[in-house]
DNA sequence: TATTGTTATACTCTATAACTATA
DNA sequence: TATAGTTATAGAGTATAACAATA
């Protein structure tokens, strides 16, 4: 009979520990917003699909989540020529300072959270959960 | 200027795809109930507020989840002999076998979501994850 | 007076369904 | 008819504050 805390359960312990540690006062946004510019400074312009699908957000949820980040300017949606169903989001500059800041201000959250983990056990963390990742069907 | 996917937005990312992949029909319970059954097996009797304090719950969130889960007769509450205030929480014999029975089920959910990466490294991964949790401060 | 647990309440996040426009 | 995005609405999860019982 299996009973050690599993893999999967510490992963969601985790998560919950960084959602407490981290503020909208802290990044200069939310979370959730620093996701979308994370992926956007990686990939943009996007399809807004593409975005939500590899975020695992609802349609809803990334029309609502996109609403507020163009309000604060981060980013834009434009019509795509080629489909005018579909929405092209591409990050702004004003986005890429924003997200700049967060990630300053969330590599002194890293240090706190994983603050028991040497640079190359964090190193091997990251690869680790990279290819986690990569491999689940949700993501493009 | 940063730019790679941080290991934290991993991990968000991860739990939120573990999230996704559990549902109460599969695990026979709901995702929270597991991770208070996982503990309770671990430490019981346990207190209340132990618990709480783990599981990184609210002490409103700690009631609720634990009326639940007693109403299901997985678990028990009776007061604390020594200090009257305090509740005394253990798991029952069929918090046991439900417990169990979601936990065959999360091995599968866990080959899914981390099929990616070989034993070996499941195992490594399981150690830092574990070691990352133990420095966190919510955490008695 | 301080602490543990509970209740009441509201807020955030997420999910479902219906609607618009384009194809 | 089908798809991308939007809107409206409800549900789940979480947080805040007031309360009761006990110390």
């Amino acid at each position: 009979m299996p009973n050690r805390p599993g893999t999967l359960a510490l992963v969601l312990h985790l998560s919950k520990a960084v959602h407490r540690a981290s503020s909208e006062e802290l990044l200069g946004m939310r979370l959730r917003q620093f996701l979308v510019l994370s992926y956007l400074h990686e990939r943009s312009p996007s399809r807004q699909q593409d975005l939500c699908e590899t975020l695992m957000l609802d349609a809803n949820n990334c029309v609502l989540l996109l609403n507020d980040i163009e309000a604060a300017g981060w980013a834009e949606r434009r019509r795509d020529p080629d489909d005018r169903r579909r929405h092209i989001v591409e990050i702004t500059d004003s986005g890429r300072e924003a997200l700049f800041r967060a990630e300053i201000a969330l590599d002194s959250l890293e240090d706190e959270v994983l603050g028991a983990l040497s640079a190359d056990e964090r190193d091997t963390l990251r690869d680790l959960l990279s290819r986690a990742m990569a491999d689940q069907p949700a993501v493009v």
